[in-house]
RNA sequence: CGGGGUGUGGCGCAGUUGGCUAGCGCGCCGCGUUUGGGACGCGGAGGUCGAAGGUUCAAGUCCUUUCACCCCGACCA
């Protein structure tokens, strides 16, 4: 992509009405456009990103046999009033509305009880078990208050997967499963180190449901950790799960973090609330079991933000970020146009996402200031200096001296290996 | 939802105790000079001051209502 043609502009100036750092610098680097409160658009650069975690996310779902689909936004309220969800004091975030002829609909803010409807439909015996169903789907809540720039917002998407089994066991191992495959994509998404497998409050199906923290300044959680023996508890459930994990208060680490997954096993209760049975071996009916699996992918995103930035701008880790390298030829003599241009086109076709600084009027701060606050990991100067020397000149994101590399190794440098094919 | 705050060109802001054609920085357009960390000069375009109503000879400025946005709290499968 030629910035000359990318519709988005970066800005100096911050907005006003943000505070949050992962929405300033996401507005000003062209990432989000602000709609309303807690409500956000993705530009091509923040689809971008958006996509490169749905895609890590994806690969993961699909190598534990999560199967994609996607559910809608329009939902009866029929099918939530069974499970008494549809009433404003159980579920306070509904945005409820109405067909033309009356019938009251209410839109997405989860897809559970919809998501088991439809199972209903497929799922008769126990040798149609198990399964497991996944999406990435827009989530509609009407929060009292939005916050914190996109890690808390009224629209967001989330990747939400349903797993049904025909008993505990198989839903536990699979459970364990998941759990194993959210660390793999926090890895990949570059926060795996600080992101934990976190004890919490899982209403009355589950003792504790999982969450997945990370740990970040700008969360709205508190937890209490044990590096060395991987242990995170948020503080909402502290005291009980002290007791159950036989450690001191006193050991733990006092960290603020931000929910990045939550997983909660439903056992039988939501089949048997909807009615929901399979035939088993001896041709009885009996209930199903049930185990959700979410993801915030916007969420990820402002967490990542806020976690990597720096002074300069955003830190994009290079599996997520919107282009590889952030190429600019410095200065307008022909040579070094040639170079570019060419350079563009070489690692283009090698499959290397660029985004090229073709802008002859900018200069090389602005060039520069726009790399750092863009966050793309790698830039390339182009400019008499080099193209006389016949070497490009290599700079991470994260480093503050530039390295002099031929094309040939920066090519092979930042060229992606091929993805594993699932 | 309780408390606090803010709305003035695309963005960030200033506008004295009400007073004459509403300014500044960034950005934008044109011309020229520049060109390795957000250049400079000259010339331009762009605003019914969130909205509605009121007070006044006169309202960005005072009053009332209302909308939006932000922060703290509460809330948060």
């Amino acid at each position: 992509m030629r910035v000359s043609r990318l519709f988005t502009k970066t800005s100096k100036n911050a907005p006003a009405d943000e505070v949050s750092k992962n929405a300033q610098l996401l507005i000003r680097a062209g990432f989000v456009y602000k709609v309303m409160a807690g409500v956000y658009a993705y530009t091509p650069l923040g689809l971008r990103v958006l996509e490169n975690i749905k895609r890590i996310v994806r690969e993961e779902m699909n190598a534990i046999q999560g199967q994609e689909l996607i559910m809608t936004n329009l939902q009866p309220k029929e099918l939530w009033e069974v499970t008494t969800r549809w009433d404003d004091k159980v579920v306070d975030v509904w945005f409820k509305t109405r067909l033309k002829d009356e019938t009251e609909v209410g839109l997405a803010w989860s897809h559970e009880e919809p998501i088991m409807e439809m199972m209903r439909q497929y799922i008769e015996s126990y040798k149609d078990l198990p399964v497991s169903v996944y999406q990435f789907q827009t989530k509609l809540r009407n929060e009292l208050r939005a916050k914190s720039g996109i890690m808390r917002g009224r629209e967001f998407v989330m990747k939400d997967m349903y797993s049904l089994h025909a008993d505990a066991k198989d839903l536990e191992d699979y459970y364990n499963k998941v759990i194993e495959a959210y660390k793999r994509i926090y890895n990949r998404l570059g926060i795996g180190d600080d992101t934990y497998v976190t004890f919490a409050s899982g209403g009355a199906f589950t003792k504790f449901s999982h969450e997945f923290q990370t740990i970040c300044e700008a969360g709205e959680d508190v937890l209490y950790i044990h590096r060395g023996k991987n242990i995170a508890v948020n503080e909402e459930v502290l005291d009980e799960a002290i007791r159950e994990l036989g450690v001191k208060k006193d050991e733990l680490e006092k960290v603020k973090s931000a929910e990045v997954g939550n997983i909660f096993n439903f056992g039988t209760e939501k089949s048997m609330q909807m009615d929901i049975l399979i035939t088993d071996h001896q041709g009885k009916r009996q209930p199903l079991y049930l185990a959700s699996y979410g993801i915030g992918i916007t969420r990820v995103m402002g967490v990542i933000v806020e976690k990597f930035a720096d002074d300069k701008g955003i830190v994009w880790p290079e599996s997520v970020a919107p282009f590889t390298v952030y190429l600019a030829p410095l200065g307008e003599s022909t040579d070094v146009i040639a170079e570019a241009d060419d350079l563009y086109k070489a690692l283009t076709t090698a499959g290397v996402a660029v985004l090229y600084d073709d802008r002859t009027v900018a200069r090389a701060g602005e060039k520069f200031a726009d790399a750092d606050l863009l966050g793309i990991p790698y830039r390339i100067v182009i400019s008499d200096k080099t193209v006389a020397s016949k070497q490009l000149e290599l700079k991470p994101r994260t480093e503050s001296h530039t390295q002099l590399m031929d094309r040939e190794s920066v090519i092979k440098k930042l060229a992606p290996t091929p993805p594993r094919l699932l």
